[in-house]
DNA sequence: TATGCAATGTAAAACGTTTTCCGAAAACAT
DNA sequence: ATGTTTTCGGAAAACGTTTTACATTGCATA
């Protein structure tokens, strides 16, 4: 069979081939100027012919890559929560949603000028960026402002910073720590602590999801039951692994060993949670009865760890599909910028 | 500044056009036709200009898309394992090989003929692919033979079949549970027995790992240790979950409550051990000292579960390079067909 | 000195679209 | 009936490469 381009599906629905790529490209400008009867006959031909135009000529003559890029963090640099079920999860609301329309590249770090300067993506989900406490923050703050002078359309995701507005969807950390003060009111956890990445510089500002926890629980939280806040007896130690885990493992072997704990730990995220519980099983400490562990996350091990952890459930695949709407938004009109929390739920079970 | 384009080099470098292509395309059949002297010297030119071929023309001209596809899995199936850390440890491996030669194209379950009909992708990485007992084995192999008879470039990551020679690259599971064999006999555990997911179908062949290990065990293999083998008391479940925790949770109750718990149990995978220890937990089986738990897959939670997992780790980020040079050695002889297997290692931690 | 051949480089023809520009026809206003 | 605008569709010019086919040069051989 002879192959069939944009002249055979002319020749056969008997109009030029002009009118073929106006029925296909309806909201280009000179889309107007042909009626949709005709647009659609030609269509219908298309259809019955099996044509599809021919990407390498698209992209030649016309202006848009029909691509989206997707990137996980920067080069050799892989957050924990990237290597759990995140961007599967990200991927599988982003990818339905960008289908037939959209397709989807992946960007490597560092790739992300070069493949937007060379049209090759119209646009960039950056996911798995946290920016705060990163020893690359400059590096990362510099491309994003590059991006924001270039007017490239990008979002990041999940990024919750609420001091640096930027073009993001996350979950909305301040709705879910609301979620698990309400808990801790409820079960009446009189001393509340938190347990968040360690890192070896106590200069270092404290993530949001702490400040929140603060400032909702006034009257419970001990700032001594977190490490920056443990005193001088705790020695801050400094981050050896890329998982978070291990925080959360040496986080209660430190407060018990300087008799810190209290009755409530929120942790950060699961991953620091389900370090927590490992060290607790290690040490004999029982969760709940004698504390009480809170992640953040909703990762699906949650249900499954020793007990069963009590977390917040972030709906990453709803981020996926609001990225995309968010970039086709962007694309549209360009001025457009927003950082988009979306709530997440409670999951209650039995760590805490 | 001036668009630079082929033409703009040609004219800097005082050749032609098609000189110009022939430094950027070595291996082309005409690329034997101009010295080497002179293509360095283009290439000199063209660096100091910034020039990159423009994709879409060189799509459009050219016979390759530089692309290579990456699916993970069918259509709305996504395997319990890529919703841990597996598609990134791969992409890990992949990304950085192909860095610079190909990119990577996110494809969508189903969209994989429609791509590579057209042209878009060269080849394709199939990750996440369990054909055997799956409800759409012959979907997939009808994918696969549909794959072979048009001669396209495919490898499946992880397809541990040992009775279906396919394009593959994954772990070799014969030499893993030898690995676990030899552990077994070196802590003396006389009883064993096998915990894989559960199925509603009784008929269905045990999965590779099972039969390896009773290969390996001949004399401590329990088979009445197994869901399968438990016999008529044990009533079989249906899969309800998409992660396999689930059935490693059952199958402990299952097992507990008939009284079939060997002395050491084999689970097919971590995640089934993850619900196997949290159902032992939960039971106040204690963890080894009466049932030892053996897991495979050497995912990192491993480290931090309650007791940390016993297991085989598979080098996933190797499997990510291997799948590249796999594709460029099958592009360049479209008869090359083989299935590899990379040893894994011993991952001793405390739950055997 | 003529001849043939290998080595090197170029001109020009694709590749299959999108888009600009223009003319014809139709619709409308006078 | 005439002039003016609007609507519709086509001809043709890009887009920036790769590849084919051919021209030139240099050199060894007859």
């Amino acid at each position: 069979m002879a192959k069939v381009g944009i002249r055979q599906v002319a020749e056969a629905a008997g109009v030029s081939i002009s009118t073929v790529s106006k029925a296909f490209n309806p909201d280009s400008a000179a889309g107007r100027y042909a009626s949709e009867t005709t647009l659609e006959k030609v269509r219908a031909v298309a259809r019955e012919l099996n044509y599809t135009p021919n990407y390498g000529a698209t992209l030649l003559r016309g202006q848009s890559s029909h691509t989206i890029g997707f990137t996980i963090s920067l080069p050799e640099q892989v957050s924990a929560s990237f290597l759990s079920d995140y961007p599967v999860r990200i991927l599988n609301g982003l990818g339905p949603r960008a289908r037939g329309k959209y397709q989807l590249l992946l960007v490597s770090g560092g790739d992300y000028n070069y493949y937007l300067d060379i049209k090759r993506i119209d646009a960039l989900v950056l996911a798995g960026f946290q920016h705060r406490n990163n020893p690359r923050e400059a590096e990362m703050l510099e491309m994003f402002e590059r991006f924001n002078a270039r007017g490239y359309p990008y979002v990041i995701i999940n990024n919750n910073s609420d001091r640096l507005p930027l073009p993001s969807i996350g979950c909305d950390d301040r709705a879910g720590m609301e979620l698990i003060a309400g808990l801790i009111r409820k079960r009446g956890y009189e001393n509340v602590g938190f347990l968040g990445e360690l890192t070896s510089n106590p200069q270092q500002e404290h993530c949001d999801r702490q400040r929140y926890l603060e400032e909702l629980l006034p009257d419970r939280f001990r700032p001594e039951s977190t490490l920056h806040g443990a005193g001088e007896g705790v020695p801050m130690v400094p981050r050896t692994e890329l998982y978070s885990h291990a925080d959360g493992w040496t986080g209660i072997h430190l407060l018990h060993r300087f008799r810190r704990l209290p009755r409530c730990l929120v942790c950060g995220n699961d991953d620091i949670a389900f370090g927590a519980l490992s060290a607790c099983y290690k040490l004999g400490i029982r969760v709940p009865e004698e504390l009480a562990v809170i992640g953040f996350d909703g990762t699906p091990s949650g249900e499954f760890s020793c007990p069963p952890l009590t977390t917040v459930g972030q709906p990453l695949e709803r981020f996926g599909d609001m990225a995309f709407d968010y970039l086709m938004k962007k694309i549209e009109n360009p001025a457009y910028c927003e950082a988009i929390r979306v709530p997440p739920v409670l999951i209650e079970r039995s760590s805490a």
